[in-house]
DNA sequence: CATGAATGAGAGTTCATTCAT
DNA sequence: GATGAATGAACTCTCATTCAT
């Protein structure tokens, strides 16, 4: 729905319409694009934004770096997608945490831990997020794809703020907690990754413990006031 | 005590033994490192990480590329030194406001705030701290560096630290808090840069009021208790 | 008589010994590629030659780009091919123009005119003829085609030729008349297209006009003489 | 005067204020600029214009890729370079044609055959000056240096213009006789070049020499008139 | 015939760094 | 100390062409 403004360029997944052999073709397609996005993936996550370039990309997933254009318009079409697969993993684990929780304070405490936790396990995962809005140029993260980005993000935060308004808290009580929620959680995984917080020789996730008791007991004092 | 542990390289600073000659040429030699300084500074503020190059740095400081390198063994060292410099004029903002604080809440309030601002109204300062991780290499940023630099971000949060002990908190408690403090401004600082926290429609300024707000009110609590 | 040398290379057209079925297959093989051709036609008067890559045409025409080649061998085959469109349109544009003239003056000025005036009205036909000499290789353009394109070109300057000798003018007077008339043509119309006549604040018009009228002066005193 | 807008690039060649050392130094760097442009010109000679690359060039000056930059911003500004001296020797040509020249019939003729001879003995001359409105994008040819250089392509037409006038043509006429000229010439030597005027088995010489004399009769009718 | 993935070479350009002078 | 030329590897991206299916 997003990225390529130039019609000539392929298509990052196609759709309806397709016989049996053209699903074969687009399934193979699939498959291959997917298999790039892994390499430019482990590639990334082992040596990070700068070094990965499309060569070694192209390198790893076992093609010439021309064969990478056919997949991706741009290197950082490949990184939008990257980001792109890394809040559906996200989403998919913050809603896998809600299915264990029943109360509204054990909502917030669920989402908001698995939030955490995701970031907290996967370091790379936030840079992805932030590479973005360093260093891309127009192509490849145009603003719409910008934004169906960022909905997703907020998608993963959502039930956060619905469960503190269910606890009693008003729309904007839960929006300014979720984005404080947000900010510490940023905060405290971007000092653990940046070694910052070793200085304190505290535990991130101490931490971000005592944040979360903190936010509930507001919270469950918001509901009863 | 510090940067380079290949004694064959240029040092940053030189020191003892010194006839008065050799006292005049060290100080020349510092005027002019410090103006390439500067102009790695002004650049980079100005382009950012990606687009500052040694030779717009030597251009902006009216040296020629190879000149930098008598002053600076590595561009990463030259970041490294803009990051000690950017910390003084954190601890001096800090302590600057320190001046004008009686009360121990106030000192807290104070600081914190301090802190906050500088970052909020340099956010190139805060990218400066959180190149290091990201994208330098082994050249530049020697462990013993990296320590020092650490240190003087550390002494920028101690006052906020000694105040809350001063309103009674354990040294644990503070040393906590104090952490805490850190990562949410951070956190705040980061997703405002970004703009990722627009898209909670909130100003991070008064997100960053309301966490000092809890903030005093336990430590005054932890106080009383 | 013309075109490929290289036998196992496809052909731009097929001929003899088919069947009704092959009949109905050429028919659509050679309106598919009249439909490349129109494709690659306005592609390269919108973007110029430069821009003009395999990819583009291949899209403009609905086709991916390895089906381009069952049509054309090669790239250049496609700019020959094109070429030889233009002149086949200059032909007829010269021709209709000579049908509403009746004096020997009066075809000189008709054909000369109509001929000047279709490189003046699409000046990429007139890079199309200058492209073959410039970049183009080996294969596409062999020697038979660039004879057969040549002779095309002379068909369209020889009813000027021919009325020139009507007017009186001896075989050798009219062709050296007619091909200097040629250069004439081309170089004003390269210096406008250029921008390089403007600078002399000159329409080319004007200095065509002004040619013709000097020819048309030189011819009729050679018939009288 | 014109050219690099980024002032951070090294400019084509200094000036003023140099001691001795800078001199030599100068002279030095003035030398291999010179060299890295016979390089180029011997390369577009021989190879033409889209064959020419930066490393071709590179190669053939003894030097890396990269070293190229030093002396040149980028390829356009390399063919800036070319198309300058090509205009200067063209200039050369002419003044030295007409030192020879006595009456203005004779100088008329003298320089318009100069011009001439240029560029049919140096066909590549003329593709030179063709290529810069083709290809060239923004950077290393400014309307500032385009202005400069078509301010010495017309030089090179002047004094046949002035000699024209000083025939007796009135300015008008004189600048209308010099265009159509160069025109003229433009054509002949672009048919000759491409090999489209052998096709009317005539000599491009010949051709102008009949142009000339076509001239010559109508600027001493025109002063006596 | 048509696909579309893949190749492989090549384009221009930038960069941190080195080193003889 | 400072120069500035030079290196050499790296970068992203484009292209005409091929070929198994």
């Amino acid at each position: 729905m997003a990225a390529s403004s130039d019609a000539s360029r392929r298509p990052a997944a196609k759709k309806a319409n397709a016989g049996p052999r053209d699903l074969r073709n687009q399934a193979l397609a699939d498959v291959r694009r997917q298999s790039v996005l892994d390499a430019a993936r482990s590639a990334f996550f082992e040596l990070g934004m700068e070094k990965t370039s499309m060569r070694v990309i192209a390198h790893r997933a076992g093609y010439t770096v021309g064969a990478l254009y056919s997949y991706f318009a741009s290197k950082e079409e490949v990184y939008a997608a990257l980001l792109g697969e890394s809040l559906e993993r996200l989403n998919a684990r913050v809603q896998q945490a809600l299915h264990r929780c029943t109360g509204d304070a054990e909502r917030v405490r669920g989402a908001a831990t698995a939030f955490f936790d995701f970031y907290r396990e996967n370091p790379r995962d936030l840079d992805l997020g932030f590479y973005l809005f360093q260093g891309m140029s127009p192509r490849g993260l145009t603003p719409a794809l910008n934004e169906k980005l960022n909905v997703r993000l907020r998608d993963a935060l959502r039930p956060i703020q619905d469960a503190l308004e269910a606890q009693g808290l008003s729309a904007r009580q839960a929006l300014e907690e979720v984005t404080a929620l947000f900010a510490h959680t940023v905060g405290l995984l971007v000092l653990s990754h940046t070694g910052r917080i070793r200085m304190f020789k505290q535990a991130s996730q101490d931490l971000f413990g005592a944040y979360l008791r903190q936010l509930l007991s507001r919270s469950s004092r918001g509901a009863k006031a």
